[in-house]
DNA sequence: TATTGTTATACTCTATAACTATA
DNA sequence: TATAGTTATAGAGTATAACAATA
């Protein structure tokens, strides 16, 4: 309670309601930094979900449709219209594949590959972990790193 | 790096890459979270703003429609469907304010005040956390504690 | 017959603007 | 005139189902 990074702490000791509390400020945090990575993507001209789809495709490794949807987990039918975007505005190609055609490769173009930079730019932006020191943010990254390494049960592709 | 509770860790020393990759990871872990809530949520037979919606208002405390859209973050003209829909499923009611008979004052039933502890229960779903042990979750709550206390520039209400 | 991408469709969420009834 | 809630509307996100081309 009075200890002297936490003004004002959860119960400790009920490891039930610990968690419960981290969660709800963990989907507070991420809400509120969602916030700004939408403002900040629109500002590139992105829909945010178009934004997450190019910062999903590696410029290195061309992607069928399909896998993509699996890393947005979302419908297939829904990758059509995002890609639609991305390849209006230049940033991905639609690739027939030889081997299998009917399947069709995202590549991701020069102008593509920069704005992907920038949308990686923004989806890094830590404005709101402005307040922890160095250390602290070593230790929430470590904690981080934990969890979305093992703690997912089932579909977790991680980066 | 090679520490014993972080397998792959990120680059420590450049405190920039640090806070990005806790960002991403963050989001991360949110996404995950959110999608375990929102399937929940619809088997309370609620949809997913709804059931925000619900959480946000307090069974003690009588808001005015204006101040659950400030809390939600959103207009106030999306708050008149949520409302209808809570209203409808007899978990919320309007009052006419007899001070202000412009606004309206939303007031959660019993039935309401019952479905928002499963929502609570539901929003605070800690299976993700599942891998930490107590220490580190307690370090964890105090670390988002403390980002979510003074790390947010603009409209933080806070619980 | 199974799969990839597409289309059509519907529902939800959210923002803007115009309206009403109060103040 | 300003404000609270509502309505109408539009854009975005996502899911389901049906379809064409290909395997």
């Amino acid at each position: 309670m009075a200890q002297p990074t936490v003004p004002t702490g959860p119960d400790r000791g009920d490891r039930a309601a610990l968690a419960g509390d981290a969660v709800r400020r963990i989907m507070h945090i991420a809400s509120a930094m969602r916030h700004y990575q939408d403002v900040e993507v629109a500002e590139l001209g992105l829909t945010p979900a178009a934004a997450r789809a190019l910062h999903e495709l590696d410029p290195d490794r061309p992607l069928p449709a399909r896998d993509l949807a699996e890393q947005l987990r979302c419908d297939r039918s829904n990758v059509t219209a995002l890609v639609d975007k991305l390849e209006q505005a230049g940033l991905v190609e639609r690739r027939v594949d030889p081997t299998d055609r009917r399947q069709k490769t995202l590549v991701v173009t020069e102008a593509g590959r920069r704005m992907r930079d920038r949308v990686h730019q923004v989806m890094s932006d830590s404005r709101l972990l402005g307040g922890l020191t160095t250390d602290e943010l070593a230790t929430l990254s470590q904690l981080v790193w934990k969890v979305s390494d093992g703690g997912c049960p089932e579909q977790c592709g991680g980066e």
